[in-house]
DNA sequence: AATTGTACCTGTCAGC
DNA sequence: TGCTGACAGGTACAAT
């Protein structure tokens, strides 16, 4: 399989945050375990430790790809998943043997009132716990920038056709950029290109009113239905309850190179943007403004 | 000020 | 067979 990638996003982290409500709201902390104390930002791992134990769950929120567990003491726990880190609840009498196996990369554990534990597993050691006080969440770098979130109500067209219009960066690099708006990732920025029928490399300033109005809906659209099948395991994103998810079946361009688009006789192809592979086909996905093309074929290249 | 590049990581895989 | 290098990518930070 695919080295351990499981990229969570707004509809991943969105999912864990679900999964791991029922089971974490109204615990308390009784121990806690750091073993890779690197994993653990902006405050020493005594401090971490010290301020968490004897909290209790209040509620979990999402913001972006962060993911917000309210404690007492007006405590925020805050947890960023990056690549491949993975939040997952065991239940009372679950044994975890960090030699070797599946729990060789386990990062944190904590222990709750009722016999369960809350672990933090990272094959690559790019995610992070941090504590703030709540009231302090807008001070924190990274979450204090977010844009909008795209499924609530601050996000609008008008937003997007602001932030999009005039901009020279191509329209998947603005789509990745968490200012604009948050959680978008490589995977579903793929996926959402491909819904409004937008080539990646199209600059931000060359969209028409139509194509924002079509990526507009894409995005929302693309994440809802992420979302809906409680994300998209490639090869080990799993849920709070450690459960894939099941958008990696609908996914139609996002790592499908040389395979056939699933609307046209076209072939998926893929480039570099900004350093990222992106998805795309050819054909759906035409590298000219509507306007340019008339809606017919791809553009013609000098010589054949 | 906006943009680009690099570091951080480990597991997988293609190529020799 | 075993080694090497490329690759995967979110974000912080440095450099341009």
């Amino acid at each position: 399989m695919n080295g351990g990638l499981s990229l969570p996003e707004l509809p991943e982290v969105e999912t864990v945050r679900r999964s791991l409500t029922p089971h974490l709201t109204g615990r308390s902390i009784t121990e806690v375990q750091i073993f890779l104390p690197k994993i653990v930002r902006y405050l020493t791992v005594d401090e971490f430790k010290q301020q968490l134990l004897g909290q209790r769950f209040l509620k979990l929120d999402r913001r972006g790809k962060y993911l917000l567990a309210r404690l007492t003491g007006g405590w925020t726990l805050v947890v960023h998943l990056k690549m491949t880190g993975r939040l997952i609840y065991g239940p009372p009498g679950l044994v975890i043997n960090r030699d070797g196996g599946a729990w060789c990369h386990l990062h944190a554990a904590f222990s709750l009132d009722n016999g369960g534990v809350l672990v933090f597993h990272d094959l690559r050691q790019f995610g992070y716990l941090t504590l703030i006080q709540t009231e302090d969440c807008l001070s924190l770098k990274g979450l204090k920038d977010l844009g909008p979130e795209p499924l609530g109500q601050e996000f609008t067209l008008n937003w997007l056709e602001k932030k999009v219009q005039g901009r020279k960066a191509k329209i998947k690099q603005l789509l990745l950029d968490q200012t604009i708006v948050a959680g978008i990732g490589n995977i579903y920025a793929d996926e959402i290109l491909y819904a409004a029928k937008l080539h990646p490399e199209r600059i931000g300033a060359s969209l028409t009113a139509d194509e924002l109005a079509r990526l507009y809906q894409s995005i929302r659209s693309v994440l809802q239905q992420g979302i809906d099948c409680r994300g998209t395991s490639i090869s080990d994103y799993v849920d709070g309850e450690g459960q894939p998810g099941e958008f990696q079946n609908y996914l139609q361009v996002y790592r499908r190179t040389g395979q056939d688009c699933r609307h046209c006789a076209s072939v998926i192809q893929r480039l570099k943007v900004g350093g990222r592979s992106s998805h795309y086909c050819p054909q759906c996905q035409p590298n000219v403004c509507d306007h340019h093309h008339g809606g017919t074929r791809l553009p013609r290249s000098s010589t054949d």
